[in-house]
RNA sequence: GCUGCCGUAGCUCAGUGGUAGAGCACUCCCUUGGUAAGGGAGAGGUCGGUGGUUCAAUCCCACCCGGCAGCACCA
């Protein structure tokens, strides 16, 4: 008997396999099914169902279905690799978010010509439409199997399958491969809808202590629409590029001279200060009190945080004429600590929320700097809550409004959370670890917010929520974080006197909104695709005159505008207004006033609109009073 | 940091073992034009850096610096 996901059953006399019960089912579904689900487990079309059992048809559509086409199309490129460089050795081949990839282990590198030869065979791969089939092997003979055909990843990595996990191996044509499936009934299901993209470096196992594979990225989609719509997504991702937008539109640069930090052009410059601007009003507003602490600090204090020792290599030192050795400041938490340390504290103080655009800087490796959204001289919207433990979870609440309600300024609805739990090098007792990961879950459960488990992947000194808000193309972003910190309080010995007359060590709340301010702008810019909206615009309004004889109007117009607070400029170059247009078009202002002899007569504006031809006549005061509201922050 | 690729004008890119070119941008002149490029002229480069090979190197080789993609890293 065979329960369909609609609830159904379905008897048959004896074991059928997945297809006997896709045809079954009718005849379109028997053409569609790729495999099958059997007790939701994902399995071949071809497998024995020889008792009662949940059956559901995968498609090609289905994400189980994708995910077994690519999976699929990594193996389809191992046999076209294999067959093009036999010398070459096959590793690993998953599926990933929008393809495959597969890592081998070859001498010489791939090259592009070599990828389009490659994809070439792939292409024929597909066309042969070879059988893909399942067998259960033992380990004895399957070590023997891959050793002999000089495969030793393979073969080493038998050894770590745990004896008592059955040993698959599929074969398509001549190339056969450990893996637990499932896989499409044949390599004619792939279809052509795919594409080899990049080779890139790839460490055995995901550890640099151990070789180097040549990992080759494809993608692949159940037809070619979607290929075609997703090549055009990673074009538009590529015009969207900040570190196109921030050149083209004149925000910032980054240069040799100062590898991985940021050189801010007036109109980036802007944007920074208006967020910062914005954020500094939302803070006061929720409670917390601005701090500025120094940028070098003593050796000592580091090593007391523990920071000398976890992270000594990516911290800049600087040295002085007598025998200190400083460090600049990787992050703002040891200065909060001594502010909060100067004097004695009393619980009614608390909580305590210090807040400061921290200036940081971190000596991150090379590879991973990345324009201004991976930087080693970054400034953190950061803060500290020094609370009692009772206050902890209504901080946390708070704190989870407020940064909601400041994404949503921003334009971002969709914000996912992420509860990261004891990493394995860490610093203190698992007492404090089981402590502080309880109270931080109860938090996150008491702010209803829903969240995915991150094992290991908390800081050294305590568990934390990470804040992933997805931007206007459907990717991902970390900005936000809460970190629950029982441990660095009583490490620097940071004391308040409680209602019992006694000493105690307060807890400390380590939180970010926006992240790092270089990076926030970066997710923005891509974000907005650099059209920014009316209040963050670095220049908002241009009045660009038609005529000499209206220059004088224009200048006037903008004055007024900028006496307003607006961020407005007149344009009286020696140009036809279609070319003015054009021009603070491209620069992406908002907002373009055309005057003319008619408007300069009457005290008029002509309205144009970024994004839209049409225009609006407006008197001038109209126009003023309209843009103030317009262009006022939100919050 | 690792692997691979790349580095020519402000930008996008041609090009060659015999000391360099286009378009856009820039400057000036003409043009006063009504909503996405009016016309003309000019200026601009130690061909990423340092060594080497060569009669001769932007071109070939080595090292270094920087960038890009991925991996690793992200307190």
């Amino acid at each position: 008997m065979i329960t369909l996901p609609d609830g159904s059953r379905r008897g048959f006399p004896g074991p059928v396999t997945g297809a006997d019960v896709a045809a079954a089912i009718g005849p379109g579904l028997a053409k569609a099914a790729i495999a099958i689900k059997l007790d939701g487990r994902p399995r071949d079309l071809a497998s024995l169902i020889d008792h009662d059992a949940a059956v559901a048809i995968i498609t090609r559509e289905m994400p189980e279905g994708l995910q077994i086409l690519r999976h699929d199309a990594a193996h389809v490129m191992a046999e076209a690799v294999k067959e093009l460089y036999p010398e070459t050795q096959v590793t690993f081949g998953p599926a990933t978010e929008t393809g495959f990839y597969y890592d081998f282990a070859r001498a010489e590198s791939f090259t592009p010509d070599d990828l389009a030869k490659i994809e070439e065979r792939m292409r024929d791969i597909v066309k042969r439409d070879e059988a893909i089939t399942r067998e259960v092997w033992d380990r004895g003979q399957a070590v023997a199997f891959f050793q002999g055909i000089g495969e030793r990843y393979k073969a080493e990595y038998i050894g770590e399958i745990p004896p008592d996990e059955e040993l698959s191996v599929y074969r398509q044509g001549d190339f056969v491969d450990l893996c637990t499936g499932p896989h499409l009934p044949s390599t004619g299901r792939l279809g052509q809808a795919f594409k080899l993209m990049t080779v890139a470096g790839a460490y055995w196992r995901g550890d640099p202590r151990n070789a180097q594979l040549q990992r080759v990225y494809g993608t692949a989609w159940p037809s070619q629409k979607e290929l075609d719509q997703y090549l055009f997504q990673l074009e538009e991702a590529e015009r969207r590029d900040h570190r196109r937008l921030g050149r083209e539109l004149d925000l910032f640069h980054l240069g040799e001279e100062a590898v991985g930090s940021v050189f801010w052009h007036p109109k980036g410059w802007t944007i920074y200060r208006t967020i910062e601007a914005y954020m500094r009003r939302r803070l006061d507003q929720a409670g917390y009190q601005e701090v500025k602490g120094p940028l070098l600090l003593d050796r000592s204090l580091w090593e007391a945080t523990g920071h000398w020792e976890n992270f000594r290599e990516n911290m800049f030192i600087a040295e002085s004429r007598d025998e200190r050795v400083l460090a600049v400041k990787p992050m703002n938490c040891p200065g909060h600590v001594l502010i909060f340390k100067n004097r004695l504290r009393s619980y009614r103080e608390l909580p305590l929320r210090l807040a400061e655009f921290g200036s940081c800087h971190r000596n991150e490796p090379s590879g991973a700097l990345h324009g201004i959204m991976r930087v080693r001289g970054f400034t953190q919207d950061d803060a500290h809550i020094f609370c009692t433990q009772d206050q902890v979870t209504g901080e946390a609440i708070e704190f989870c409004k407020l940064l909601l309600s400041i994404y949503r300024d921003f334009g971002f609805d969709d914000v996912a959370v992420k509860f990261s739990t004891r990493p394995e090098q860490r610093m203190g007792s698992d007492v404090y670890w089981n402590l502080a990961e309880a109270d931080l879950e109860a938090a996150v459960k008491a702010a209803g917010l829903p969240y995915t488990l991150n094992p290991g992947e908390g800081a050294f000194y305590g568990p934390k929520l990470e804040f992933v808000l997805r931007d206007a193309l459907g990717r991902d972003w970390q900005c936000g974080t809460l970190q629950l910190d029982f441990q660095m309080p009583e490490r620097l010995g940071a004391t308040y006197v409680g209602e019992d007359g006694a000493r105690h060590a307060p807890i400390m709340l380590h939180r970010a909104i926006l992240g790092s301010m270089e990076r926030f702008i970066g997710i923005l810019i891509e974000h907005y695709a650099g059209h920014f909206p009316l209040w963050l615009a670095p220049q908002q309004i241009i009045i660009a005159s038609i005529t000499e004889e209206a220059a004088g109007y224009g200048e006037e117009v903008a004055r007024e505008l900028r006496a307003q607070g607006l961020r407005a400029a007149a344009d009286a170059g020696n140009e036809k207004i279609g070319y003015k247009v054009r021009e603070h078009s491209l620069a992406k202002v908002p907002v373009i006033l055309a005057v003319g002899r008619r408007e300069a007569a009457q005290r008029m504006v002509s309205v144009r609109r970024l994004g839209s031809t049409a225009q609006e006549s407006l008197a001038l005061a109209d126009a003023v009073a309209r843009l103030i509201i317009e262009a006022s922050p939100p919050g």
